[in-house]
DNA sequence: CGAGAGTTCAAACGGACATTTGAAATATAA
DNA sequence: TTATATTTCAAATGTCCGTTTGAACTCTCG
């Protein structure tokens, strides 16, 4: 049997929400690449708000039944290393066709929309608290609360980087090919940085956070 | 005397865009802030993408005689240090109202407008350079042309990731806030986990580097 | 079959926005 | 002052969207 309007809709949604984001996605794109016209959209999901809340719920349901990263019982080091790997690959990797959910994530990173906050708790939150009990195995047990946040952050946000940068780094340097051997060795780079960072962190804390460097006026 | 209309509307223009981005940006809110109407847009600047152009340019303008960072000749720690402060401060603080161009080189990181390449070429190049050279300055001499990249890479994605991210991190977290002692935190913690990562950098690399060099000669 | 509900479609509507227009206001020059 | 050029303004125009409408089409079931 052919697939309803309504599934197709849906999927062609994923794509264009995915590559334009909820703004500057026209409903006009993702009828045409559904195959039917705009009207369906109004009849099937009142508007294009609940139309996206809908399509995202449904990307977060394709993203529970899809494979979990195991992280297994391995020493935090190798799973740092397996994490950074996964996200790396499903940020900046081209190679899956899985990722319509890290995609509208990061457009909602860029511009936010409603749905920012239910996407959060169900599918960052958790991804990021995984990565909080790597970083907490990685640092010494009197590390600080500021500490496991900030070494997760640095993790994420270089990963991230990739990702947002690109346009600027493709001009910076014009032989830059994101092959999957590459991200590999970006992901290799990233996890190295992060251990190396996590291991400067001294065990003892005598004095609080030293700060208050003078600033450039 | 009176500033003249022209004067305003960049003025306007400079804060409307970098709060707004060029896409979001309305001719009618910038218009309103300076005091005059739609049409003098058109009048000054012929029409939108021009206008932007010159406000871009314009901001160009007070940058290259704003303050430079000096670096001095402290050792490579220091200055990237420096650097880190620097550039932490001037894209996720707020207390500096200086920083249009940096909102609006953020701006155009998120969605590139036909202006990325210049705003690449006259600002964004430049200061990559400068921590391109403390990059290679506390890496090992026989560090690849990717180590370099990477590692510089590494340091602005952890600071640009305050920024983008920040509509997750006020959802993951509540209790946070951008004081001005708390960037200063950051960039030590920064500086501190990158400063981890060079130095992990092995000096003795067996096997050959590949691949390209910097395009900047 | 055939009535009624469910579904699709082309066309129209209305709002937001960039852009244009033509006239009024103001400055400049003679 | 008068004449000419420059600058400002309110209103109009055209385009792109999201949304609505009403009619046609299809499917189900008595």
């Amino acid at each position: 049997m052919r697939k309803t309007t309504r599934s197709r809709l849906i999927e062609a949604a994923l794509e264009v929400f995915g590559e334009r984001g909820y703004h500057h996605a026209t409903i006009q794109q993702i009828v045409r690449r559904a195959g039917t016209n705009v009207a369906a959209v109004n009849y099937h999901f009142g508007d294009k708000a609940q139309f996206y809340g809908e399509v995202v719920a449904h990307a977060l349901d394709l993203d529970r039944d899809a494979e979990r990263i195991d992280l297994g019982d391995e020493p935090p080091e190798e799973q740092l290393r397996t994490f950074v790997f996964w996200f790396l690959h499903h940020v900046v990797g081209m190679h899956k066709p899985s990722s319509s959910l890290e995609k509208i994530h990061i457009q909602e990173m860029v511009n936010p929309s409603p749905i920012l906050d239910t996407l959060v708790e169900t599918f960052i939150r958790p991804n990021h608290m995984k990565l909080r009990a790597i970083v907490a195995g990685l640092l010494p047990d009197d590390a600080t609360e500021q500490d496991v946040r900030h070494h997760c952050f640095s993790v994420i946000g270089q990963c991230l980087h990739y990702k947002f940068a690109r346009p600027v780094m493709d001009r910076l340097y014009d032989d830059i090919e994101f092959t999957e051997d590459y991200v590999d060795a970006l992901a290799e780079h990233v996890t190295s940085v992060s251990l190396a960072g996590m291991r400067a962190v001294p065990r003892q804390r005598l004095t609080a956070a030293r700060s208050g460097r003078a600033r450039q006026s």
